[in-house]
DNA sequence: CGAAGCATTGAGGCGCATCAATCCCCGTGG
DNA sequence: CCACGGGGATTGATGCGCCTCAATGCTTCG
């Protein structure tokens, strides 16, 4: 049991690396300074200079069509990948196959730290949508880095905070249950687009329900039974996978567990 | 359900921090050279001079006692911690008090990295027995990363190489049961120890059952059951806190689940 | 030596996985 | 235009694994 489908697998097949190439998108302009999302990646809150030197270092804006992979695991790592536009899943699976979605990428999000440890991917990246991205080589990121240290503070807080990240999820694997889960992920969705200048309420899921379930550590029917009991209750309506949050309290209520006679935790 | 103890709770009340003095330890002898976890720790492979300045940063080697703590969450961070002797655990808890154990961690390991995102530490770190731990000062760790490029990139590579343990950690909590949990940790223990240069068969478990079923997502008497029924196969013999593996190669093969009647994956 | 904490074992129930059938949506081609 | 097919989504029936509650044994330490 508990054996989850290999994520990968299907849509590997789909795009053995290299049959796509990636389409370079205006190489000669600058990728930071006129990039919408600017203010959640990497080079936040870095000089002027410091960010004129890091615009150098993209080199290549690649766009990727929806389902199409952009690294896959055990590729040696050459860039970190800055979500320009779209969405990404990232998948990991163990040798006997078995894998899950570590998460899901929004512009301003930067994949791939989890290669630096082995400098070899350990997951591999899944366009959601057709999106867009920057490359930054990661031998030159170092070295900017090293120029400018509070690029080198920013990056060290950015693996950090996947590190708590992680926790967090694991947090949630281990205490809530499969309702409490897909409220927290619905509110954890709405805040990052939030985060962008979207809507809390309403947004439009770019993630198949088998791809939540995984990610959620649940399996597909249980991720479709709480969304018809939130659906039922009034809190949430879901058309496909368009998404409109009535409820947001009542929302943020679930998450929490308020909803079960659990003990009162105020 | 699902609430798992507060595990930090109990033995917070015991620490209010700063109640137990550190013990500063041979505060003007070189830290670094003569340690015998040094080849698993942060400076390895660091040249002799920049081993030299690393053992300069360690003016604070302190002894904890079993069961007390080390630092807390919330505390602002001001060390990282260099496991010298002993061992402990990482508790990590949220809001509403359900928390969970993060890691077990032993000499040679480097403790409160996820203090880096928010410059506050998340978890707490308890003695699981009478322990020893080098003060690294972030301040002065993050200038002399500065001037040892291969220090950045130990740093670098130790900080992504917990985002990787959490993603395996993630994938054992999602597609693993019980039983394959629990081998997969005595597994994992086995060869950290051998590492340290103990023995793969024999050890003694430093944390309670109940901190196994927490960092294995799984309550105490589960974790019980599972140790009996191993028990019962003569794969592993307990005494109290005591292990012995038999049959190595049978623990991994229930690791992976190859005694039950699952999909014949080779 | 008693108390407190930790560990073990049993009985019963619940939540979610599993298996299976059906539906819906959408692109494709006759 | 509709028939067709395929992938995703939904809903139902059933069973199992682990949680929960509870009683008891064991270990440790003042």
């Amino acid at each position: 049991m508990h054996s989850l489908l290999n994520v990968a697998t299907d849509l590997e097949e789909r795009n053995p690396i290299g049959v796509v190439p990636p389409i370079n998108v205006n190489p000669y302009r600058a990728a930071c300074v006129d990039c919408r999302v600017s203010s959640l990646c990497l080079p936040t809150g870095l000089c002027k200079h410091g960010n004129d030197r890091f615009s150098e270092l993209i080199r290549q804006r690649i766009r990727i069509k929806k389902g199409y992979g952009l690294y896959h695991a055990n590729d040696p790592l050459e860039y970190l990948y800055a979500v320009r536009l779209g969405s990404f899943k990232t998948c990991f699976a163990n040798a006997e196959g078995q894998g899950l979605v570590t998460n899901f990428w929004m512009p301003g999000d930067t994949m791939g730290c989890d290669a630096i440890s082995t400098n070899r991917h350990v997951c591999s990246a899944f366009a959601l949508e057709d999106s867009e991205v920057c490359l930054i080589p990661y031998q030159r990121l170092e070295s900017l880095a090293h120029e400018f240290p509070f690029l080198q503070q920013s990056l060290n807080r950015l693996l950090s905070s996947e590190i708590v990240r992680e926790h967090k999820r694991l947090l949630m694997m281990c205490n809530l249950t499969a309702e409490e889960r897909m409220a927290s992920f619905l509110l954890g969705l709405s805040k990052r687009y939030v985060e962008r200048g979207f809507s809390a309420h309403s947004f439009v899921l770019r993630m198949s329900r088998d791809d939540i379930a995984s990610y959620l550590g649940l399996r597909l029917e249980t991720v479709c039974r709480c969304i018809a009991h939130l659906r039922h209750l009034d809190i949430v309506q879901f058309s496909g996978r368009t998404v409109e949050i009535l409820n947001l309290p009542g929302l943020k209520a679930l998450e929490h567990g308020y909803s079960k006679g659990s003990a009162a935790n105020q």
